[in-house]
RNA sequence: GGGCUGGUAGAUCAGUCUGGGAGAUCGCCGCAUUGGCUAUGCGGAGGCCGCGGGUUCAAAUCCCGCCCAGUCCA
């Protein structure tokens, strides 16, 4: 397979040759004769460091605007970026990490035509892999933007393939006045995804500006197959083309060079810093770009190549360099978090969620340590400002984005001053805190072990902090052993029969018309208890909806599921019933219209959500049952009482407007050029003909539901409860039409009942309510107050009982009143060699005993009856009479 | 989705392992000292020990379920 001929029409034209590097071995593509390596680092090193290689300066957004203008020019048409939030359109990966990605997978498996073709599109892209290098290798980012000129070649429409996109390329770079020689394309071979393909690496001073792929593979176990759909997918790295046009140390420098600037105005460290040699940056990023930097250990190797080089001592290196790190690491993590807010990712404790949350929590560190004046939310705003004219649609989200990172800027500060007591305490009677420490600070109470060796110092007593180097790997290791002790469990999911030959697919008559409530359609097909039919209105459970319930022929419907668009109705019985025969099918109408009610409600209540809460509201489950349903929606915060009741009344309000809901079938591309990604509220939808479910105005949703044709048909949607099912995700319970009406009777009665109990009108419940609880509160301690008086009272009363057996004085008592009356009783008579044994008419029997007194009250009880306690007081039970146990004492002590 | 930690006075927490009379500190109130504030001393109020069930003679403590919060991992 790898044995491509990569040679492409231009290098003839051009007259290139095909070379050897001496270093790496790969081979590449150049005009330069003289040429002996790659030109990729490590084989060679920067050298547009200090001298740009284009004819001028571009910012971002000249760059975005000339890439996407240059290929526009060359026959491409421009797209619309996507969401950084993958899983707006697939469930596979969280975040975008390449162009093609978009067209992931429907478009590259075939199922779905691209919009255009070929097209070019800018594409933003998150890859957070590399995290602990932004800011150090001065070329990581956690996001860029990814350049995409790509063309979809089927075998009856050729687009272009390798000829032309070397050539589009090599004129592209050549048009920002990059000069010729300078440019290798090294032949190499890309696999990812189940795809593969050859592809070239287009490098230019040592940098890695583009690779050109050329899928044309399936990667089937070990063997290739060749693709009925051949795809050129090209990444240019924007940001590295702006970085190689100003020719500054790092990257950060010249996509991020007015924030850097900010930042270091508002930082607290000494100011001799910010002074630092440009060449000690260079040297630092030069040698960096030289190396494979995969982890911390390989950054403290490289630390110390730069400071021998250099000729410096390593501390004071890492003095200089530090700060300046972290500031490139703030402002590259801030601009992803602009990105992932605007795109409406929600913090939470799962998936990209969490990954949000991640690095806010590293921004904030980074930020600490360099004492950034600004707020996370000011500087994020700097990146919107930034922003804005390339990307407008982060702008309008803003008042969320803010909102958002205050809310978590706000928990991350509460996480570490928890964190800062429970380390103090921790540490008060110790010399050291182990690993077992470290790694359950981290794990439950979110304290990295960086965080506590600060605190530590703060602190000081010189208590010993040990981190080992492959700390996260230890924790790592920790969740993995759990792991496997877990995976015994075995999801038991319901298997539908399979059938033996070909079964046409079921005709869905609920979609033609969603209130016919009886058919006849002819049996095709019995397995045990399912028969298929040729047509059907019984719905099959899918999409968060239940199925429909009814008779097929009297027979009962217990169950309706679907496989491969054939719908398998299970019967309670299939007696008498045969392949070929007509049958007349009624649904339970009653179940239907409840459904349907539900689930328009719930397109519904998914619209109000997001108009009261904000565009970030997003669906992420729901759960449409006959009586009631549910809906997951992600958001930052509890939902309030206030928030809950603005929801239902305009829930309802939109219900009384009496607005039309119409359901077509739609071709994919159409559907999301004409109404977003909102489409895909109820997660992935398959194929290339989508089903939308348009409220007019209101809400428009894929979805193969059956719905109402009015929103007057939903009746009053009424919302039970919200649940927090996860951080970032919270549940509405609700109820629609007749079932709306019952539940609020069923609180009615509720109250009626407790205002019944109280003997007051409904509207005096709480007041009444609270009345009695603090009275409840009163009582019981004047209660207390009472039984330790008649406990005075009753002690003058017993205290001439008293007995002198042995050397005690004994004093065995049947007295009313509960334990504690008991025992303040024993207390003010058990002194110095006295034994009290006290009794109440329930059983319970309380032993205790003055301190000159050398028997253990446990052993003493257990004699008499049964029970425990201390030493000096035992409790417990016991059914003898006062004389029984007396004349048992007396034996026990004479 | 899974794991872990926690929920005790207005606040911060101890007590839970090993069941047996609910505690500390701060804050609050009162009194004393003061011209007044602060400080100090003495006294006091303040607890459905998250909710529900179980085990037990006995549960804040052990077991099960739920709710709430925090946190880590994929």
């Amino acid at each position: 397979m790898k044995n491509h001929n990569y040679n492409v029409e231009l290098f003839d034209k051009k007259g290139f040759v095909r070379k050897k590097c001496e270093k790496c071995g790969q081979y590449f593509w150049t005009l330069d004769l003289d040429r002996k390596t790659c030109g990729d680092s490590p084989c060679d090193k920067y050298s547009f460091i200090g001298n740009p290689i284009t004819k001028k300066k571009y910012s971002y957004k000249e760059m975005v605007k000339t890439f996407l203008e240059f290929f526009e020019k060359h026959g491409h048409a421009p797209i619309k970026r996507y969401p950084v939030n993958a899983r707006r359109w697939r469930s596979d990966i969280l975040l975008t990490i390449a162009s093609i990605a978009a067209f992931q997978p429907w478009v590259t498996k075939g199922v779905v035509e691209p919009i255009k073709n070929p097209l070019v599109v800018a594409q933003p892209c998150i890859r957070l892999n590399d995290i602990d290098n932004v800011g150090r290798t001065g070329r990581h980012l956690t996001c860029f933007t990814m350049g995409g000129h790509h063309a979809f070649n089927r075998e009856n429409n050729e687009i272009y393939w390798t000829d032309k996109t070397v050539e589009l390329c090599f004129d592209f770079m050549r048009e920002l006045g990059i000069e010729e020689k300078s440019i290798t394309f090294i032949e190499s071979w890309w696999e990812g995804g189940g795809n593969a393909g050859p592809c070239y690496e287009v490098i230019s001073h040592g940098v890695e500006l583009a690779t050109l792929v050329f899928m044309e593979y399936e990667k089937i176990g070990k063997d290739y197959k060749e693709m009925s759909l051949k795809i050129v997918d090209t990444g240019y790295g924007i940001e590295r083309f702006v970085w190689a046009s100003h020719g500054t140390s790092t990257v950060y420098d010249a996509v991020f060079g007015n924030i850097i600037e900010k930042l270091k105005e508002h930082s607290t460290v000494e100011g001799d810093i910010w002074n630092i040699e440009e060449r000690i940056i260079e040297e630092s990023a030069t040698l960096a770009g030289l190396m494979d930097i995969e982890n911390v250990g390989d950054l403290r190797i490289l630390r110390n190549k730069v400071a021998k080089k250099l000729n410096m001592d390593v501390n004071e290196l890492d003095r200089l360099l530090s700060p300046l790190e972290n500031i490139y690491a703030i402002a590259d993590h801030t601009r992803c978090l602009a990105f992932m807010f605007g795109d409406g990712i929600v913090p939470s404790n799962v998936k990209e969620g969490y990954l949000a949350r991640l690095l806010i929590r590293k921004t904030l560190r980074y930020m600490n340590k360099v004492g950034i004046t600004l707020s996370l939310g000011e500087i994020v705003e700097l990146q919107l400002e930034d922003l804005k004219d390339v990307y407008p649609d982060l702008l309008e989200m803003k008042d969320y984005t803010l909102d958002v990172i205050k809310e978590e800027e706000k928990k991350y500060i509460q996480t570490i001053d928890r964190g800062k007591s429970i380390v103090e305490r921790l540490i008060k009677s110790k010399r050291e805190i182990s690993l077992e420490e470290l790694i359950e600070l981290y794990d439950s109470k979110g304290l990295p072990p960086e965080v506590v060796e600060d605190i530590v110092k703060e602190v000081g007593k010189g208590v010993k902090v040990n981190i080992p180097d492959n700390f996260y790997t230890l924790v790592a290791e920790r969740h993995e052993n759990k792991k496997s002790e877990e995976e015994c469990y075995i999801e038991n999911k319901k298997e539908l029969p399979i059938p033996n030959g070909y079964i046409k697919k079921t005709q869905l008559l609920f979609y033609e018309n969603p209130k016919i409530k009886e058919f006849e359609g002819k049996i095709l097909k019995i397995i045990d208890d399912y028969v298929i039919l040729d047509r059907t209105i019984f719905y099959p459970e899918g999409g968060g909806q239940r199925y429909d319930i009814g008779t097929l022929n009297d027979r009962e419907v217990v169950e309706v599921q679907k496989r491969d668009d054939v719908v398998y109705h299970k019967l309670s019985s299939v007696k008498g019933l045969k392949e070929g025969d007509l049958v007349k099918g009624v649904i339970n109408w009653e179940h239907r219209i409840n459904l349907m009610r539900n689930h328009t409600a719930t397109h519904i209540i998914n619209a109000a959500a997001q108009r009261i809460l904000g565009k970030h509201v997003w669906q992420s489950g729901s759960n449409v049952e006959s009586d009631k349903a549910r809906l997951d929606i992600t958001h930052y915060k509890r939902i309030s009482r206030e928030e809950l009741k603005k929801i239902e009344e305009l829930a309802n309000k939109i219900v009384l407007d009496g607005i039309p809901i119409k359901s077509t079938f739609m071709d994919r591309n159409e559907a999301e050029q004409k109404y977003g990604f909102k489409i895909y509220q109820g997660g992935v939808v398959p194929g290339n003909i989508l089903r939308i479910v348009d409220i007019e105005g209101i809400d428009v949703e894929a979805c193969g539901g059956t719905h109402c044709e009015n929103t007057l048909e939903v009746g009053y949607i009424k919302i039970l409860k919200t649940e927090r099912i996860q951080d970032g995700v919270e549940r509405l319970e609700y109820t629609s039409g007749l079932n709306s009406v019952r539940e609020v009777s069923s609180m009615e009665d509720i109250l009626l009942a407790s205002s019944g109990i109280l003997g007051v009108p409904i509207e005096n419940l709480p007041k009444t309510v609270k009345r009695f609880f603090n009275e409840w509160k009163e009582q019981k301690k004047t209660i207390e107050e009472l039984q330790r008086k008649i406990g005075e009272y009753k002690k003058y009363q017993i205290s001439n009982n008293f007995e002198k057996v042995g050397k005690y004085n004994l004093l065995v008592e049947k007295i009313g009143g509960n334990p504690k009356e008991l025992m303040a009783i024993a207390d003010n008579l058990a002194k110095d060699n006295s034994m009290v044994v006290l009794l109440n008419s329930d059983g319970y029997i309380l032993c205790k005993r003055g301190d000159a007194v050398d028997i253990d009250m446990v052993t003493l009880l257990r004699k008499i009856g049964k029970g425990g306690g201390k030493n000096n007081m035992a409790q417990g039970k016991c059914t003898e009479d006062v004389d029984t146990i007396k004349k048992k004492l007396k034996e026990i002590l004479e």
